[in-house]
RNA sequence: GGGCGGUUAGCUCAGUGGGAGAGCGCUUCCUUGACACGGAAGAGGUCACAUGUUCAAUCCAUGUACCGCCCACCA
């Protein structure tokens, strides 16, 4: 077989995948007689691209997938899309603009179907990105959800939900989204950090008066919905105003109370708070407490609006303008006192950027408290488990002070309110509008309806995702096996906004939690620990590293960077190239094996145990406690040690070692068996990671069946272990190496031989290993010491005299404060009294051993130094 | 303001109550029957700081400093 030097992942690669895909080995049907292992693939964003951020949550459920369907599981990975309403509204509405085209213009049927059209051509990109990434979930059955399906599920919940009682239509509070021009929930909310200002201003207790009181505030615009000032009850400054009127500047035309109230915090500012109960979730619930009006004065766009109560010269300025101005007319009424700068946080809307404006309005809710605590319970009696752990905190404090959900908003893209009024405003909820028309008949005596033309929060159809996949309400096979699923992978931020509700709602609908393990997987920074970002410039496209590297390299090189309690990952392009070099590695331990003058058995079969070498002893050993480690490291999630784990043992301890001492004539008559059985083991122990190469290996060595997507995980028990020889050869390891050692002291030149003094009590298999390893001349002299550590310790090396002389007098160095520090804790009566008698044994064993190497080590350098 | 992580070699990070580790980078040697995207050898660290617990602390506890994440109605 002649393969080229350097693997070729940009040609196989496209290759493989097609071959699985064309196949259908990713494909699984619910199947009762074998233990699902079912994972709901968090679906990105019509509008998202593949990022590095997949790679650290959207490739462990590959791995974990993919390492299932091997153990003989009925495993299935579920794929699919959200529609994501506002982000996919936003990029239409700039379209459209790009055309000179308001919303509004087109209408909101053609418009839903540019939205269509768009999420058809775009929304497969991301599902290129992640084959060429070799994920593998059940493309057949991935979802949108817009679907059909997904849709009549959303209209289930929301009917159920209402008729249940758990929503309901009220004015409440909200967050506006003024760029957007829509509601958006609490949990979409960013607060960003940024430089104002905090101005006081003076509101006279006469109009013309001098003497008043002091508030301090960062947002003036809103004092024209002021409707009190408030002070702390016991703030004994300000008692004797409790009760008085205060005038609004600059306007002066209302005059308003001062009320008392446990909430405000008489240390910040003046102690005294003006109260916008319209546009501030602190003021209206004091408001609310205290009986006030809620009069608003900022409008849908932003601007300020005399609706309900007089702003003057104001009118129908934008909000940011409006502040400029008041705070001139201020300054010139001497009613402003100070300005001061000020660093405070500021809500933004996540998805527009845009600076959120509380605004109160008649907007549908999902109240949560009674969905909460059934969630809550789950968590706490173990029904659901966070890894690592410390995530389930911030689920439980979310859940623990839980407020309604804002679900209504005012844009097109979404599943629209199953809704209607009547002319006289009643509600009827229907699932269709055929029902809605029945219902109006019978409870209100009309048919003349009118659809509420409001969207749901896409997180609402979010929330049921793992039960509108699989058919609900339908009873299907899918949804009898496959809920609840087994894991959940996703990242920290979306705790609240997706794993909680999903837990609450299908604990409501199913009556059993979603899926008992969530992995808060960690985000991606860059090497210097920032966020990857357009605007810093240091964005890494995943897809230019799988063209550079091959995706098997991006793969490992995401993975071997997982740990298990951290929280982020610091990427860096070298370890792509790392990874890129170990699969080249990996391809010409292939061409040796392939290359043998012997050639490969057909079958994957060992030699009998009589036959096979110390170093296919010590080989199958390894590869039986690594086989043991990877299904521990993969059962409990800790990606990085598992790839660690097959790295370390395909490089250093198959390549390095075993490869090598194939090389010895005492090993060949096995090598070729031995060689093909641990390779073979190995490529499965790597698929999960490394789908690709591992599959074009497996393919050319011996092997059962088609494909190694859905060949057998690797049974530790079929796998013959040698404790004893493993030992043995672990100690005859550290020979070599420091047999290679001197020889660099030496200077020898890497094909002279080294003469090499070997004890007859080494037996001739590592003899002759070590003649091949330390490419040296073996010499049989007496039996030195009684085991085999004393033996392997008595190999010395032959030099010049003279040469090994510093050497020699480093290692007594060490050797002697070792010995000082062994001698100086066996002294101590604390030490030997106190101590496990295993350690004090342990440091015993330490110290003897050290002496007598210090007697050779002496006894090397005498000879050394004395002339021959 | 509250909660949670982190601080170990030049860089990115493992790790452990009892002899400090990996990869990259660096130095030296080497194209020996797969691999220079390779092999061998080597240099490099008061394990952030302070106090305490312990026979023994890089590891446990408390505190400090700095970095980061999440939450929160100081306007």
């Amino acid at each position: 077989m002649d393969l080229p030097k350097h693997y070729d992942p940009q040609a196989t690669e496209p290759r493989l995948y097609e071959r699985w895909d064309k196949n259908g080995y990713f494909h699984e049907e619910p199947d009762p007689a074998r233990p699902p292992f079912i994972i709901c693939m968090p679906p990105p964003n019509v509008t998202a691209r593949a990022h590095l951020g997949h790679g650290s949550t959207y490739l462990p459920m590959d791995v974990l997938t993919r390492y299932h369907r091997m153990l003989g599981e009925n495993a299935d990975w579920l794929p699919g899309v959200d529609h994501a309403a506002i982000a996919t509204e936003a990029v239409l509405v700039r379209e459209l603009a790009k055309e000179r085209i308001a919303r509004e213009d087109l209408g909101r049927e053609r418009f839903v179907e540019r939205a269509w059209a768009w999420s058809r051509t775009y929304g497969g990109e991301i599902e290129a990105q992640f084959r060429r990434l070799g994920f593998g979930p059940d493309w057949q059955r991935s979802r949108f959800t817009m679907d059909e399906g997904l849709s009549a599920a959303v209209r289930r919940v929301f009917v159920r939900l209402y008729r249940e009682g758990l929503i309901y239509r009220g004015t409440r509070l909200i967050n506006w989204d003024p760029k957007a021009k829509t509601t958006v929930s609490d949990a979409e909310l960013e607060y960003v950090e940024q430089d104002g200002r905090l101005w006081r201003i003076r509101y006279p207790f006469e109009p013309g008066g001098a003497e008043g009181i002091e508030i301090a505030t960062t947002r003036p615009e809103t004092m024209l919905a002021d409707v009190a000032l408030a002070v702390h009850p016991e703030d004994a400054r300000h008692a004797a105003t409790i009760g008085r009127r205060v005038w609004i500047p600059p306007l002066l035309q209302r005059s308003i109370p001062i009320v008392a109230d446990e909430a405000v915090d008489p240390d910040f500012g003046s102690g005294a708070l003006k109260i916008t109960p319209a546009h501030d979730p602190l003021d209206y619930e004091i408001g609310a407490r205290h009986g006030l009006p809620t009069p608003s004065v900022i409008d849908l766009e932003a601007r300020i609006t005399g609706a309900d109560v007089p702003v003057g010269p104001y009118a129908g300025l934008d909000r940011f303008e409006a502040r400029e101005r008041i705070l001139a007319d201020l300054q010139r009424g001497g009613f402003l006192t100070e300005t001061q700068p000020h660093r405070h946080a500021v809500a933004t809307s996540d998805r527009s950027g845009a600076v959120v404006e509380p605004l109160l309005s008649l907007q549908w809710f999902v109240k949560m408290a009674p969905l909460a605590k059934p969630a809550l319970d789950a968590y706490r009696d173990g029904r659901v488990r966070f890894f690592p752990a410390r995530h389930g905190r911030t689920y439980e404090h979310w859940l623990e002070n839980i407020r309604d959900w804002n679900i209504s908003r005012q844009i097109w893209w979404g599943h629209q309110l199953p809704v209607w009024y009547t002319p006289d405003g009643r509600e009827v909820v229907a699932e269709s509008a055929a029902e809605a028309l029945d219902i109006a008949q019978r409870l209100h005596g009309t048919r003349e309806l009118t659809r509420d033309p409001d969207t749901l929060d896409t997180w609402f159809s979010s929330g049921i995702w793992p039960f509108s996949i699989l058919g609900w309400p339908e009873q299907t096979a899918e949804l009898r096996c496959w809920y609840p699923s087994q894991v959940l992978l996703t990242g920290g931020e979306i705790i609240f906004l997706w794993v909680a509700r999903m837990v609450m709602l299908g604990l409501h609908f199913l009556l059993d939690v979603p899926f008992s393990d969530v992995v808060i997987t960690p985000t991606v920074f860059d090497a210097a620990g920032r966020k990857m970002s357009k605007s810093l410039g240091n964005v890494i496209d995943p897809m230019v590293l799988a063209e550079r590297y091959g995706a098997d390299a991006f793969r490992v090189s995401i993975l071997r960077q997982m740990r298990l309690e951290s929280q982020e990952i610091r990427y860096q392009e070298s370890r792509c190239e790392e990874a890129r070099n170990f699969n080249n590695k990996i391809w010409n331990a292939t061409r040796y094996i392939l290359a043998l003058p012997e050639g490969l058995p057909a079958a994957m079969t060992l030699p009998s145990e009589g036959a096979l070498t110390l170093a296919d002893r010590w080989i199958l050993t390894r590869l039986r406690e690594t086989s043991v480690a990877m299904s521990e490291l993969l059962n409990r999630y800790d990606f990085g040690v598992a790839a660690e784990t097959i790295y370390r043992f395909v490089w250093y301890e198959f390549c390095d070692w075993y490869v090598e001492a194939t090389k010895a004539e005492a090993n060949r008559a096995t090598r070729a068996a031995v060689l093909s059985f641990v390779w073979n083991n190995a490529m499965r122990l790597l698929h999960p990671l490394a789908p690709f190469i591992t599959e074009e290996v497996w393919l050319a060595l011996p092997h059962d069946g088609k494909t190694i997507v859905t060949a057998t995980w690797p049974d530790p028990l079929e796998v013959p272990a040698f404790d004893d020889d493993a030992r043995g050869f672990a100690l005859l390891q550290r020979t070599v190496e420091r047999v290679r050692n001197a020889r660099a002291e030496i200077g020898l030149h890497p094909r002279e031989r080294v003469a090499l003094d070997v004890p007859a009590n080494v037996p001739e298999p590592m003899a002759a290993l070590l003649a091949l390893l330390a490419s040296a001349a073996v010499e049989r002299g007496e039996a030195a010491g009684d085991d085999l550590d004393d033996a392997l310790a008595a190999v010395t090396v032959r030099a010049p005299r003279g040469v090994l002389e510093e050497r020699y007098r480093k290692q007594l160095a060490h050797l002697l404060a070792e010995i000082d520090r062994g001698e100086r804790k066996l002294g101590n009566a604390a030490f030997v009294s106190k101590a496990a008698s295993s350690v004090v044994a342990k440091e015993r064993e330490k110290l003897d051993g050290y002496r007598s190497e210090l007697a050779r080590v002496e006894a090397a350098l005498r000879a050394s130094k004395e002339p021959a």
